[in-house]
DNA sequence: GTCGACTCGGGTAATTCGGGTC
DNA sequence: AATGTCCGAATTACCCGAGTCG
């Protein structure tokens, strides 16, 4: 039975990686992994710190199956055009293994968290989208490959380091939006661009968002608007969530397909992003000068 | 019956903190941790000097909560009842990681994940309708609650050893079913029981479900009715889906709060379940007698 | 007093430490 | 300068019969 944040030995990552034990202690000697030690002394490091160390200096992992990870796929390719192809099959077939193998390489190989969202599991599911108009695909395998894709984003989520800045964000989507996965990608990359970011979930009453607004005091809140379920009822709502953030001197990000520009020019908000990417980089240039409050 | 001077054992701090007893005795021994003895030689000390040492020497890790929890042997039921409430009000703030906790000390405590299922989560959330319909808690929160609990389902999920039967069994919900935890939890519990199981996700109409047992050939089919959207079309659907499971001598097992006894009479299936620990009893018997097709 | 669960203490095998050398 | 290999000493994990706890 292995807990999940059980620490990891330096022979471990040192046989996962492919080098010697000696060279791993000495890279943890000289700071370039995180490590705590035993009261006896022992190293130990947590899998997240580990990955950090083996994306920034470029290793690859010759058998992450000791640290927990996707096992190795040989001559894995990495392109993104093709990894989306890759990933939009393996996924439809219900194959939550392969597809979490195919995103774990790109994480690997330095890829950053949005752009896999973006270019690899985003086009994967318009791809799907497209298909089922085409009645190529059933229902149930686009639900199904939903549950695989959360399964796979609540991973890497886990593999994060824990946030430790102290700015927040939180974000969700209406009522009558039931699109999971926008809004737990942009948990997935705000916590990345270094934000304690929490996402509500999923079909929340405008009035309800404006609470959690009040209770959280976010920097940042994101709306992902990939359906509008009660278009009567959606500009006064929306006006409530955004006077509530001006208020709390909240930046409110939106996006989703469901805004088009006629629908944009009547509401008023921070940003307006188009991909995950979009979203990090505002949330990056937010962070540059720290205003206080 | 609760000091607050109370002393905890060694083996509840070495999990506390994922070493091994031996390694924690040593320590008591060598004076890193203040430890009074019982009239037998029995080590015991107290929170907060077992504290100070997991500060000192930045073990950081797993869980001071375990702490807390009283010996398993003693008040089972208890230990869950007192779990629950401590998990519904980690849960309700948004604690992911508290929340999380005390899950994982239930299943390290080898509970098992139907119990835990039925008796801790699935009895917070009905703790949590509850207080929603006094508006005691807002909808964010439940939502956000509802985002936590299946993080911690798909991590114990994955804790399970890969299936290996050749038992299948899918599952799901309805069309306008939006509940995500029964059906993630029943394919947790499942899979436990040495199925290959595989959730397909919420709101699933009839017709797709139908294709799916066709393609999956499943021995189970799970679905999970929470809410049913639309009254007149649903025994008409559930009948096509009911011929789709006795033509693949697929056993149809049935769950969820909408199903009242007169609209159950109309319906044929092969089992109806109430809470995770009858979908194993159930799931198990069907290993028993192994019938080949 | 019984009984099951827990703990003790000690032994053993495996792992890790730190340092020295190639 | 960086890495891989080797070494004795120390640390940790796992095991087990006897004793203790509630």
């Amino acid at each position: 039975m292995e807990l999940p944040e059980k620490l990891v030995s330096p022979r471990q990552v040192a046989r996962a990686i492919g080098v010697s034990e000696s060279s791993l202690k000495r890279w943890c000697d000289r700071g370039l992994i995180k490590t705590v030690r035993t009261a006896g002394g022992h190293r130990k490091m947590q899998i997240g710190d580990a990955l950090e160390f083996i994306r920034q200096h470029d290793q690859s992992l010759i058998s992450p199956e000791l640290l927990g990870l996707p096992p190795v796929s040989l001559g894995a390719d990495l392109g993104l055009e093709r990894s989306k192809n890759r990933l939009l099959e393996a996924i439809l077939q219900g194959n939550d293994l392969l597809s979490r193998q195919i995103v774990f390489d790109l994480y690997l190989a330095k890829h950053s968290l949005s752009v896999i969202c973006d270019n690899v599991i985003g086009a994967a599911f318009h791809a799907i989208g497209k298909r089922w108009e085409c009645k190529e695909a059933d229902v149930y395998q686009e639900r199904r490959a939903c549950e695989i894709a959360l399964r796979i984003i609540f991973e890497l989520r886990r593999l994060q380091r824990p946030p430790t800045g102290k700015w927040v964000a939180i974000g969700g989507t209406i009522e009558g939006d039931l699109y999971t996965l926008p809004t737990a990608m942009a948990e997935l990359v705000l916590r990345d661009a270094g934000y304690v970011a929490t996402s509500l979930g999923n079909s929340i009453p405008f009035d309800s968002l404006v609470n959690a607004i009040h209770e959280a005091r976010p920097r940042i809140f994101w709306l992902s608007v990939a359906h509008i379920a009660d278009d009567f009822d959606f500009l006064p709502g929306f006006s409530r969530l955004s006077d509530a953030c001006l208020r709390r001197n909240t930046a409110l990000v939106v996006g989703g397909r469901a805004l088009k520009s006629e629908l944009r020019q009547k509401m008023r908000f921070a940003a307006h992003c188009d991909t995950m990417q979009h979203l990090e980089s505002f949330a990056r240039t937010m962070l540059g000068p720290p205003l206080d409050e």
